[in-house]
DNA sequence: ACACTGCTTTGACGAGCGTCAAGATAGACG
DNA sequence: CGTCTATCTTGACGCTCGTCAAAGCAGTGT
């Protein structure tokens, strides 16, 4: 049943140790970088699900080797994997490590509080 | 301002745009260091979704103020919300805002690819 | 073998972050 | 009012991070 929502660890289950922390948060701040973050979603939305390096390089306003250097952070995270193919290097997203972190976040919402995420009020 | 810009949108939806990932980076930086991780999940978990400071310092090694600092950091992200109560500073999770982030990350998993997300131990 | 293109590594620099000690503020209770 | 406790702010320090230019490496083609 991989459907509910404590499939994983969710947040409130429990306290997390400080290892459990240290490695979890190492994904989250691989995420935490805008670009970063959109070099994950345009090699994600890519059509068969890889984008080779020279298609993300053309997307952004930095630098190729700063684009190396984010693609390398991500890989290393495990959020992503790399594979050369000839001449270019194609990189493909981890849906397993998303989903761990994905799964972190589900919150039981209390009654109080609607369940909807876009009704963030204040 | 409430700009919670990809409530609904999977990361593999549509590439993010400069404005949307330079948001959403902020949320899962704030969730990108340890002792911010483990505040939260403490106070995720703490009976009745509820936690004050005081209870929160003790279960950590860093100093009340570092404490005091992390929270500002969810509170100013949004993560959570804080509330005077006489003595003592309670504060809470906020959960749209934690399930806004988790979807996002919720990719559509390739055949080839497990769909297990319980490998977070690492 | 040589040149050319795609990508990564190296080294360096400035900005930002986590941490603490010390001081400031807020409420409770005599 | 004054003191005590709980929490936050300020200022400073070292370390990490994002970025770039320049150099290096890997494959392709001539």
């Amino acid at each position: 049943m991989v459907g509910t929502v404590g499939c994983c660890t969710p947040l409130a289950a429990a306290p997390l140790s400080e290892d459990e922390a240290v490695d979890l948060a190492r994904g989250f701040k691989a995420l935490g970088e805008p670009v970063r973050l959109r070099l994950l979603s345009l090699i994600a939305s890519f059509a068969g699900g890889e984008a080779c390096v020279c298609d993300l390089t053309d997307a952004f306003e930095v630098t190729g080797p700063t684009i190396s250097h984010h693609l390398r952070v991500l890989r290393e995270t495990g959020l992503v994997e790399s594979e050369r193919r000839g001449t270019w290097v194609y990189y493909r997203v981890v849906p397993a490590k998303l989903a761990a972190l994905s799964a972190l976040l589900q919150v039981p919402v209390p009654a109080d509080e609607t369940p909807r995420a876009n009704a963030v009020a204040r």
